[in-house]
DNA sequence: TTATTATATTCCCATATGGGAATATGTCAA
DNA sequence: TTGACATATTCCCATATGGGAATATAATAA
């Protein structure tokens, strides 16, 4: 084997500097594909393929209008990267652990702080 | 150019669904590498590959004791990732939406949520 | 129909893996 | 010193990029 692809799960696909890009400038709204191109100032091609990445992991869906396609992006496919991130927040304090106590006051759902 | 080195930042390197294996089991406790190879089952040069690249990144860092090595965590490294992801978690409602709420009434911080 | 616009796809190439196997290095124990 | 143990490194190879350039495809406008 080798390499593992970048369409293998979300956590590989925003390995990449540039996707992670275009999620940011995807979350304010909606966007053609020239309308990126105009922001990020990167060839058309790049600019599509790196969406065919995103879009394969669904991070982000297609909407055609005539020659046009508007590409948004899924957030929730963002929450299994969240959660695996969770798991470590209590181990840097702070605000986090704010987030912990605060879930277990209103949620009682037992998370395992031991502090 | 080509593709990204994976010891580019932790984004990348947590790409590798192994590494994060290796990241998980670190979070219980400080462990050697053939701790961990017991654990995970994979070839002890395997695992001392992928903790090369995560010390790359200073997602662990090392401790030497004779002729054993004792891999720890950094938890904070991984708060970039725990930032990025913040952005986009108002927009999956319920759990994190609390949490906005919840940062909005301690902190007043003013997240720009618009709901 | 034809030119133009919007976007995707294909080719080519340099580069970086990740795994397996073998080996090197470092350290302790007998 | 010498052998055993713990770990890292090196080699080799198949594979997957990511970018650039060129081209294909689709849809609209003239």
């Amino acid at each position: 084997m080798s390499r593992l692809k970048t369409t293998h799960d979300v956590f590989s696909a925003i390995g990449e500097p540039r996707r992670r890009v275009l999620i940011e400038q995807l979350v304010l709204k909606e966007m053609t594909v020239n309308e990126l191109v105009d922001i990020v100032q990167w060839p058309q091609p790049t600019v599509s393929k790196h969406l065919s990445v995103l879009k394969k992991v669904n991070l982000v869906s297609e909407r055609k209008e005539g020659r046009f396609r508007y590409y948004r992006i899924e957030p929730k496919e963002l929450r299994p990267i969240q959660e695996w991130i969770h798991q470590f927040e209590k181990y840097w304090g702070s605000t986090m652990d704010q987030l912990d106590n605060y879930l277990n006051q209103i949620q009682m759902k037992g998370v395992d702080s031991e502090h």
